[in-house]
DNA sequence: TTTCTTGACACCTATGTGAGAACC
DNA sequence: AGGGTTCTCACATAGGTGTCAAGA
């Protein structure tokens, strides 16, 4: 599958395209077959527009691009999906299978871009496979902390990107809460959503200035598993992963066990060979079953929908304590996601909606101008949860309605909303080292390595809409590199820091609080945005912030008055709040928006928040289109 | 084995380093034991000085380095050359074994560092393993095309470089001289000694500007063999290779063939593992058998003098025809290449002077103003050897005395000279393509890959000094890519061209010539001379060129007159004398080397050549402690 | 009990070895 | 006939698979 966004140089508006007709909802629910694969088509709508007119950034370099993206593959990612499919997880890391691998088109030939993957929490669910199905089995398990993927290649120049298939065979998926490699951590039995981002920059610090084009190809949802828990999925990775040959039913003798003789598919070989060096073309893009057809993924410059906390079993929707009391009729049971589709029902159809809310953006224009509050404490290592949280899902769906809410984080869901860790890892020359280029004066000072004793400070949201945070709190590794014994980073550590960041940014204003181990003193972080989908006379404002301190300090930006720029950036620091770790520093931003201009509707359309300091990067990408963006009055 | 320059800040001069006591030349031909060990500790000493006080170029970024560079598993390369090391080059490509793995210690922290190695012919002759002794066995074939292999994880930080070994496991060897995959093209039966080189740089792109300190371990010479010659060699690979663990003698029956038990030596396991990243760590260092001692390893600016045309086996001097004439005791032949070092005897002496000239280069001050000139001819590709190469080491050694000689290259041997192909191989992002920086109109276009009919056109070269040509010329590639099936350059091709030039620049006046491929129209190509051993007070001068054009074009450079800068380029271009293949052009360069100043000595002590233009870069280094720099009248 | 996790294991891919036969 | 080259092969390393029994 492959999308095209299909951007006019001088297209003025894409809400068009973001509008989805209502009867492609209602028939969403009408139909009881594929409505998987009909949310995915769904989410295949273009949502955001790329980068236009930017009029004082300057941070893309050279003409326009209209990246293409198409996921190799399709076919058999189609046959897993339908399915149900299933990622094992292991203690020392395992590959995917399929194997994440696109094709790019439609970039600049000389301009250099940086790739990156990462893996986001569908819902807020565990699950568990009864009766050949899977169900919901309860609310998800405190989410690891994501990190985001940067291709080795990173920063390539586009010919290059598109001249062979992109693929990530190196990311490893793992359960080890402690992994030292780099994997990605998931939670068995919980719901992914692979991601794939790029980002036009020449360099790998310039990643928290770009702006982040987002895809998601909902045909590789899945769910990570310890062991293999459906039958099928187990003989369609046996009859096309290589690896696997040695189990495949060969006649003579093996493999008895597997019974039915699925349909072979188109096998997968020669593609998921051994790899040695950072380029990561192995099967030369032979054999391609792609689809360059309608079957357009989501372009998102966030996909946070992904995470949205809400259940997808057909009679559980708020994830809450009786989760267990679905339908089991044993019918023809094959696991097939198909076949827990939700029914339709005002309650599901109206989570559905949150959840492909970044397609639906503008259906929730009357909210109110009321305000939902999160509050956070200290105590965020408690595993226990609050009950608060147990009213998530209702409450983001009602967020859409702009409904009143403060919520308490505590214990493991406020870990789960707002816990950050971020291992910076880079290739040796991955990362050119500017120190002119940013507004710090301390350069080269070393981080401690993720350890579990780490801090969050409590800090105040003030959002008019928020999903969960954790989706949208990407952090950036490089999985080779740890596993080649490499210097994780060119400090020799493991940069990180929490941040309790809202995934989208209100029309007026939010708040930011992030917290930071090991930021030297003197160092100066920094916080812009991606205004790209604003309207074209937008102006987007790196936001030079005060020389940060363990002390408190306090600064303000106001974007130049005489363009008409919607991004205010008011930011306050307050000194950290210690607990075990010294020297550790809190930061916290407040961040306005102040819409200026005609097109206010669109001025919404951010496209990431992006938060670092020489010490660290990051960069998280959002959506109005999944989060209903409310003005406030 | 390591070797620490010691190269004080202030340090005035290096002639003194380079003087050699004359009594350890009489005391290498008085003993009979371990004289290619004696051989090897002569050239361990300092040749010339790295750069110090430059004051024009500025292109060594940031203070000094000290770079020093450490072989590892001295031990078994030492036993393995004990014996004659030999490598195996099969068609598809072999890798060497011990891999050729350093430690580098002394480089700038933060700055940029490129690593390349080579492998260059050692002599001019053809070897056979005879009575269990390597022998002379003629004249060598023609050259093939040496290629510069740029590690891959050039450029990278000094202290990247240094946190770990730099390994070249990715190097192959091969006797295909139509290789595709950017191997390492030898002669069986021939010897050859590996380089390393250093260079502080931040792109690739900067090399042909940039100085090259070359590491030579002459532990590392080796002869190529398609197949093992001595059954002690074998051994120790298997002994010492981990994939041979196969052939070891376990006691289970397996290779009872294999009779005498060797000494085991250090194993060498765990160190030529798979290693799938473009770093190249694997053993993670331990269980170096590194030597700190004594033991250093010869720094150039080039290593010219592994391929001094001087054959060493004890009867015959100068391959000469009758080159199988020499004695052949088998009494105790365990074709150790001690065992057939030279007899202490004038001739052998001259010829020993000659290629350990670089430890030398004072000892012929006697030198006259007498000019060698050798001439080329069209007809390159015959595989005929013309008779006037039959003179070719005692032209080298009479050079060194000054003696007038006129060589027609004609045939193999000219082709042996001459020939320059390069395939410039790039990682991606390794190459940071910045055209304003070039003196070149022409960006971005299409070379064509590397076949067997290439033309070079005749020049002539009017030397006072030079020893063959060939190892001075090397060439960029990168094997890895080309065996990821990446494309070879950002251009899409094998960029390359043929280059006839003199090993060194005399004092006067010396003529490039060189041939290129496909060189576009408009593309204006550059020389440059890295003077870094020039006195402080020359200048360099970069070389913009007239426009390049298949029609002929002349230009001249001078020297600034104001400046006391010693380096004056003449270029004439002539149009290309086509053979087969169309469009192909043909440059001519005359280049000039002026002196000035007071401290006329060392003026003669250029470290390099650069020739180059937007679609290719050659560098080539030289050393006056190789050659012989006579001044013209 | 039930469900999930863990680790040893056989069996693959992919590639690096020298042996030895075939070939020239 | 003999020296050198080329190819296939068995046997290594390294690591990616699911299986299965045992454990939690």
């Amino acid at each position: 599958m492959s999308y095209h966004p299909h951007l006019g140089a001088a297209q003025p508006s894409f809400l068009a395209a973001l509008s989805l007709p209502d009867v492609a909802l209602s028939e969403r629910y009408s139909s009881s077959a594929s409505d998987a694969r009909r949310r995915a088509d769904l989410r295949r709508q273009p949502q955001v527009a790329p980068p236009r007119s930017l009029t004082s950034l300057q941070l893309e370099p050279g003409p326009d691009d209209d990246p293409v993206v198409t996921l190799e593959s399709k076919n058999l990612w189609d046959e897993f999906h339908n399915m149900g499919t299933e990622m094992v997880i292991t203690r020392s890391g395992r590959r995917m299978f399929p194997p994440f691998k696109v094709t790019v088109d439609g970039l600049q030939e000389s301009d250099k871009y940086i790739m990156l993957m990462d893996i986001v929490a569908v819902d807020e669910c565990r699950y568990k496979f009864h009766n050949s199905r899977w169900k919901v089995a309860g609310k998800a398990d405190p989410e690891m902390p994501k990190r985001m993927y940067i291709h080795p290649d990173s920063p390539s120049k586009g010919e290059q990107w598109m001249s062979k298939p992109v693929t990530f065979h190196k990311l490893k998926l793992t359960n080890n809460i402690s992994d030292k490699h780099g994997f990605t951590v998931l939670n068995s039995m919980h719901k992914y959503q692979p991601r794939f981002h790029i980002v036009r920059a020449n360099d790998i610090i310039k990643l928290p200035y770009s702006t982040f084009r987002t895809y998601v190809f909902p045909e590789m949802e899945f769910i990570a598993v310890t062991a293999y828990q459906n039958e099928k999925i187990t003989q369609l990775k046996i009859d096309n992963n290589p690896f696997a040959k040695g189990f495949r039913d060969t006649g003579n003798g093996k493999r008895e066990k597997r019974s039915k003789q699925r349909n072979p598919s188109v096998l997968h070989e020669g593609q998921s060979a051994a790899e040695q060096e950072s380029g990561d073309s192995d099967d030369s893009g032979e054999q391609r079953s792609t689809s360059d057809s309608i079957c357009s993924p989501l372009e998102l410059v966030s996909s946070p929908l992904m995470s949205t906390p809400s259940c997808f079993d057909e009679n559980n929707t708020g994830c809450d304590s009786d989760c267990d009391r679905q339908s089991e009729d044993p019918a023809e049971a094959n696991g097939s996601w198909d076949k827990y589709a939700p029914a339709p029902s005002l309650r599901s159809e109206e989570l559905l909606r949150n959840r492909s809310a970044l397609s639906k953006s503008h259906d929730c224009q009357e909210a109110t101008n009321e305000r939902t509050v999160f509050r956070t404490s200290d105590d965020m290592y408690s595993t226990k949860r609050d009950s608060s949280i147990e009213h998530m899902g209702e409450i983001l769906s009602s967020l859409r309605c702009g409904r009143h809410q403060t919520l308490d984080f505590s214990g493991a869901n406020r870990q789960h909303l707002l816990k950050f860790g971020a291992p910076l890892l880079f290739h040796p020359g991955q990362l050119t080292v500017k120190p002119e280029a940013f507004p710090t004066t301390t350069t080269g000072h070393r981080f401690s390595s993720l350890s579990g004793v780490d801090e969050l400070v409590s800090g105040e949201l003030t959002l008019q809409s928020i999903t969960s945070a954790s989706p949208f709190m990407a952090h950036l590794s490089q999985h080779t590199l740890a596993s080649q014994g490499i210097p994780l980073s060119p400090y020799g550590g493991y940069p990180y820091c929490y941040v309790a960041a809202p995934a989208a940014l209100p029309a007026s204003s939010a708040t930011l609080s992030l917290s930071r181990n090991h930021c030297a003193h003197g160092s100066r972080p920094w916080l812009r945005f991606s205004p790209y989908h604003l309207p074209s006379s937008a102006t987007s404002h790196p936001c030079p912030l005060t020389e940060f301190s363990s002390g408190s300090s306090h600064a303000q930006f106001k974007p130049d008055s005489r363009k008409p720029g919607p991004v205010c950036v008011d930011h306050s620091y307050e000194k950290a709040k210690q607990r075990t770790a010294p020297l550790q520093t809190t930061s916290k931003a407040s961040v306005y928006e102040v819409l200026r201009g005609a097109d206010k509707p669109r001025a919404n359309n951010l496209t990431g928040i992006h938060l670092g300091s020489w010490d660290h990067i990051m960069s998280w990408p959002i959506s109005d289109g999944l989060v209903k963006v409310i003005r406030a009055g």
